[in-house]
DNA sequence: GGGCTGACCTACT
DNA sequence: CAGTAGGCCAGCC
């Protein structure tokens, strides 16, 4: 039998797992959404993670912050409210913007211990 | 029912 | 280097 209508179950079973990946990324790192999909093992599907993140509540406390565009960048309209919230919150935790962007392979979990051991 | 939009990505030209 | 094309999928009109 094809399910071509998915349960909203299902859908809120890929939720979780999204907002599980995030929820995981710790403070002063940076994931973009591909790499979040991939992650909560979705893989090509990054606009889900989008979604996923504008349904996520606020009491989940998320750190949605942590969560950019491939290229660095904040995915918000550039001057928008959301887009210097964001910005305030990652520089909050040392995320450093250069030109606009986020060096993502310097802000990645897995250099995170190297950041620690040896300095950014 | 169909079509457009969107907190996107990769690859190619 | 910038622009285009194809892929992906859920919500909303």
């Amino acid at each position: 039998m094809s399910n071509k209508t998915p349960n909203p179950t299902d859908n809120e079973d890929r939720y979780r797992r999204i907002w599980d990946v995030v929820a995981g990324i710790p403070a002063g790192c940076v994931l973009n959404y591909g790499e979040v999909a991939r992650l909560a093992g979705l893989p090509g599907r990054a606009r889900l993670v989008g979604r996923a993140l504008g349904l996520a509540p606020r009491s989940m406390r998320l750190p949605w912050h942590r969560v950019v565009n491939a290229q660095g960048q904040i995915s918000f309209k550039p001057g928008g409210a959301k887009y210097r919230r964001q910005c305030e919150l990652l520089e909050a935790e040392g995320v450093a913007f250069v030109d606009g962007a986020i060096d993502l392979e310097a802000h990645a979990p897995s250099r995170a211990l190297d950041r620690m051991l040896w300095g950014p």
